[in-house]
DNA sequence: TCGTCTCTCACGTTTGAACCGA
DNA sequence: ATCGGTTCAAACGTGAGAGACG
């Protein structure tokens, strides 16, 4: 069906439009781009920011479930900056928060031990991918479509994670006049803090629950409105709670106390690690809550140092997180700096699985060994926050961007190596894609890559003839 | 064996796109 | 071609219970 399905909801009813104040207005920080396509001010947002923040705020929990669930609230961002007439591709892939597992218990978060092996790595390429800058321009861009699932088989190309273990979302535009000539080179990533959420098949924090309910109209039915219908939102350990609370709605567990639970946890964690001090990001119930406390807060949230939380916070590319092993995050430290560009730099790079691609048909990625263009690099203070660019992964390692072009969310000594290693297969290859014009996703996964560039570099189609998932990663 | 923690599934409610006839 | 009603698939959280594990 219409390949705009995934785009907005139909820009005309759906979208009040909550936010569209988001235009900031570029603060013209960004160096100067050598090139228009290489731009370097290329700014994103974040559209329904109050409701992310609103979750957020609590601890954002994101359903997983075998046949994949959407997230709620959806990433949904604004772009600018782009070069109208260049055509650009948006990815989308989830990195790990930290390298960590966790638990609910009664009312909040607590460690539960290092975080397991990353399943499969996929990423999810907007439907609407290629596309000239206007067209990413001219109104939000939408990834209502995604889907997370908690099955390493999944063979939908929806994005693989494990429950219980916490992420944020990153986006990447490349610049490519299709997926077949990728520019890997240019591309630049952003995140956003408050986008950040823990991984779940069943909600933990009925706060969450509650949100969601409120939020998202399909959870209609669920309100209370008046008619108490039906009443429920809790679940299991937190039913007395709740039970308590309705009965006596003083007894409300406000949000700070809440928020101490969680900033509690957080505190545990660490503890746990290596402390470090990081710079407080304003909500997170794990990196700080909010207000109060903000000041010390701190730490908690990543096993990495400040350093790295700069990094994470502003949008910049996350080589990677390393999965489990604290001790990696230091390097961080490294990446963050402008030079950072190194996406492959220390941590080897790891390649994305281009997942997703439902509706279009035939695209694929493909990267080649491009100009290395090397935008300057823009160091953006965490303050920069609600997008600024900071890196293009060009500079870095030429040559080796030029296979492996993206992150490298596993430590060095992962990275390639076990990538390239074991390669292949053990997952059917994907052959949905081929015949059907729905779901043609298209997915490559690292070993694939590997393997790949042993040939020669980015060509799709070969992309797509190597096995969809693949479990080298383990 | 028992308890805890996770995950799964059927279910009723909503939304929204696709159909269809006037 | 448009409008209005109908149908159907997909999306949601619920809540009971299955499974795995210690």
């Amino acid at each position: 069906m219409l390949a705009s399905a995934s785009r907005a909801p139909a820009p005309p009813k759906t979208q009040p439009d909550l936010k569209h104040n988001f235009s900031i207005p570029p603060p013209a920080t960004m160096a100067g781009a050598p090139d228009p396509y290489h731009q370097g001010n290329i700014r994103m947002t974040l559209e329904d920011q109050e409701l992310w923040k609103s979750f957020h705020e609590i601890g954002t929990e994101m359903i997983i479930t075998k046949p994949g669930r959407r997230m709620f609230p959806h990433c949904k961002i604004n772009i600018s900056g782009l070069v109208p007439y260049a055509k650009y591709i948006l990815l989308v892939d989830m990195v790990p928060e930290d390298g960590f597992r966790y638990k609910w218990n009664k009312d909040k978060w607590e460690l539960a031990g290092k975080a397991e092996p990353q399943p499969p790595y996929r990423t999810y390429l907007h439907p609407d991918s290629p596309a000239p800058g206007s067209h990413w321009m001219k109104q939000p861009v939408s990834f209502l479509k995604l889907k997370l699932t908690n099955n390493a088989l999944d063979q939908h190309g929806h994005i693989i994670l494990h429950s219980m273990h916490r992420y944020h979302p990153r986006f990447h535009i490349v610049q490519a006049d299709d997926l077949y000539s990728v520019r890997w080179s240019v591309f630049q990533t952003f995140t956003f803090p408050e986008t950040s959420f823990t991984a779940v098949t069943a909600y933990q924090n009925t706060k969450i629950t509650k949100l969601k309910i409120d939020n998202n109209p399909f959870a209609k039915g669920f309100r209370d409105e008046g008619t108490n219908s039906k009443r429920r939102a809790s679940r299991g350990r937190s039913d007395t709670e709740h039970l308590a609370k309705k009965l006596n709605p003083t007894v409300k567990d406000s949000d700070q106390d809440r928020s101490q639970d969680l900033r509690h946890s957080c505190e545990d964690r660490a503890a746990l690690k290596e402390s470090g001090e990081v710079k407080e990001e304003r909500f997170s119930p794990w990196g700080g809550v909010s207000d109060r406390e903000s000041s010390h807060v701190l730490g908690q949230d990543s096993p990495v140092g400040s350093e790295a939380r700069d990094v994470y916070s502003s949008e910049q590319l996350v080589p990677g997180h390393s999965s489990y092993q604290p001790y990696r995050f230091h390097e961080y430290g490294k990446l963050q700096s402008p030079s950072s560009s190194s996406v492959g730099s220390g941590t080897g790079s790891r390649v994305p699985d281009i997942a997703t691609v439902p509706e279009h048909e035939g695209k694929a990625a493909a990267h080649e060994p491009g100009p290395t263009h090397c935008p300057p690099n823009l160091a953006s203070t965490p303050q920069d926050y609600p997008g600024v660019l900071n890196m293009a992964v060009g500079q870095a390692k030429p040559a080796m961007l030029s296979h492996h072009p993206l992150y490298a969310p596993y430590g060095p000594e992962q990275a390639l190596g076990q990538w390239g290693g074991a390669s292949s297969a053990q997952y059917p290859p994907a052959p949905p894609t081929h015949h059907h014009h729905h779901h043609h996703h298209l997915a490559t996964d690292y070993s694939t890559q590997a393997v790949h560039h042993g040939y020669h570099h980015g060509n799709v189609s070969d992309w797509s003839q190597y096995p969809l998932f693949s479990y080298s990663c383990w």
